[in-house]
RNA sequence: GUGGGUGUAGCUCAGUGGUAGAGCACUGGAUUGUGGCUCCGGUGGUCGCGGGUUCAAGCCCCGUCACUCACCCCA
């Protein structure tokens, strides 16, 4: 075991693994892309002050999870903890929302948090997400929890609850964040020490404490919900309505919070309710933002979101059986026919057959062994006797059954038989 | 960051102070150039690392690192 090891939390992706990504990947981008979404790609690495100022100084993210680092030109800079900052400042940068009035934008890609590893948590991980730029909801808030949930039934992921919270305007939240610190400062001696240290930063997260004691107390606190204006309720129940008419079922949860500050009215998050994730329940989350354009100096631009990760979607998606990698490999009984076997399987890939050859050139058995092992359906056998009269034996591996093919006929011969009818 | 568990072959794991093992995988063969099943053989180890106890340590003790689970938080 050598000891040059890949960095804690940042794990390696095998070939053998990465047929099931690549499913995923392309089960995302077909939905997104069916919901009118386009793919940004922004770079890994932003300024420090993108994310300080976006997902906020008080979180845990900024706190203590970011991979920070200052460059040769004494630049701050940090790698990416999430996707939504970085899409805010490419939008604005690009003048987006003024050449279009609403924009549906999805990325897919590595983020980089410090945390302690754990199953479904790594320090690099792979999240897609969409924002919608420019409509104010709650319509559109409806569709992406719908398509999410959508999006989680095609990978074959049911066993799901949507977790549903509004948070009102910067305003509410402001109000409400003063009266929980009022009702929670004179419990303060009762509270986890946890809790306690949220009193001063972020009340709210007290809320979703999973301390049995502190989940006791916040029994009693005022619900978020009577501290919404009539603008916000009146949002919040369009949307419920709008979930009923797509027939997507949600829970209405007071105390789902979020580790982030941006968010304004509608907050959501997916869990999964099978429990094979551990501790690490979300499968996505995300909400509204109205704010964040015009926090980050843009023109006010209502936005709304969600995140999910992949690991965590990898682990609940059913096992498949993985199709065969090959359709055809070449063997040949004698080492010395290598140059020939290589002139017949470039012909063959150039018919758009995937196909191997075992250079290493061992008998012909041991040849035939690593074929039957690749899952390829076909083998050509290439010997002295059959070169000579310019023809090559294809094997069909799953009848037992082999046929001669002239060296010239065999490549478009291959194509008719993988090609799909 | 806090607490627990585990580190032995590429993988999954046995090995209760006395010569380092199994299954799988890999690989060679079972009468001339034909796969799966079966059978026979072979390669492969700093027992995570460092120190201590002992005549003797994979095993006991201390430290350290890694992995892992839970907490915290999140995707």
């Amino acid at each position: 075991m050598s000891k040059l090891r890949s960095v804690k939390g940042m794990n390696d992706i095998l070939p053998e693994e990465t047929p099931r990504w690549h499913r995923l990947e392309a089960e995302l981008r077909s939905v997104f892309e069916r919901h009118g979404y386009g793919e940004v790609r922004t770079p890994i690495v932003e300024k420090t002050a993108l994310f300080t100022r976006s997902i906020g100084e008080a979180t845990d993210i900024v706190n203590k999870e970011m991979y920070s680092f200052v460059d040769k030109g004494d630049e701050a800079l940090t790698l990416r903890p999430e996707g939504t900052a970085s899409c805010a400042r490419a939008f604005l940068q690009h003048s987006v929302g003024a050449k279009k009035p609403v924009n549906k934008w999805y990325y897919l890609g590595p983020m980089y948090r410090r945390e302690r590893p754990a199953r479904g948590r790594y320090r690099q991980f792979y999240q897609a997400g969409v924002e919608c730029y420019g409509d104010p909801g709650p319509f559109v808030d409806a569709e992406m929890i719908d398509m999410s949930v959508s999006l989680l039934a095609a990978l074959g992921i049911t066993e799901v609850r949507v977790l549903l919270n509004s948070l009102g305007s910067d305003q509410t939240r402001a109000r409400y964040r003063d009266a929980l610190k009022e009702f929670f400062t004179p419990l303060a001696a009762e509270l986890s020490p946890e809790s306690q240290a949220r009193l001063e930063q972020n009340p709210l997260r007290i809320l979703d404490s999973k301390s049995p004691k502190d989940q006791e107390l916040s029994q009693g606190a005022p619900p978020i919900l009577d501290f919404l204006g009539d603008d916000d309720r009146e949002h919040f129940d369009e949307l419920r309505r709008a979930l009923d008419a797509l027939g997507t079922p949600y829970e209405v949860d007071t105390s789902l919070v979020r580790g982030l500050d941006y968010y304004t009215r509608t907050l959501f998050e997916v869990q999964t309710t099978s429990g094979s994730l551990g501790a690490q329940s979300a499968l996505l989350g995300g909400g509204r933002y109205d704010g964040m354009l015009a926090e980050l100096g843009g023109k006010a631009t209502p936005a709304v979101g969600f995140a999910m990760g992949l690991e965590r979607l990898l682990h609940m998606m059913p096992e498949e059986q993985a199709p065969p990698a090959l359709d055809a490999f070449v063997v040949m009984a004698g080492a010395a026919l290598r140059p020939e076997a290589l002139r017949l399987a470039k012909a063959l890939r150039a018919e758009g057959a995937r196909v191997d050859v075992d250079l290493r050139g061992g008998s012909l058995k041991s040849q035939l062994r690593r074929v039957d092992k690749s899952g390829a359906a076909y083998a050509l056998v290439l010997g002295e006797g059959e070169l000579e009269r310019g023809v090559v034996q294809l094997k069909d591996l799953a009848r037992h059954e082999q046929e001669e093919l002239t060296l010239e006929d065999a490549p478009q011969h291959l194509r008719g038989l993988i090609t799909p009818s």
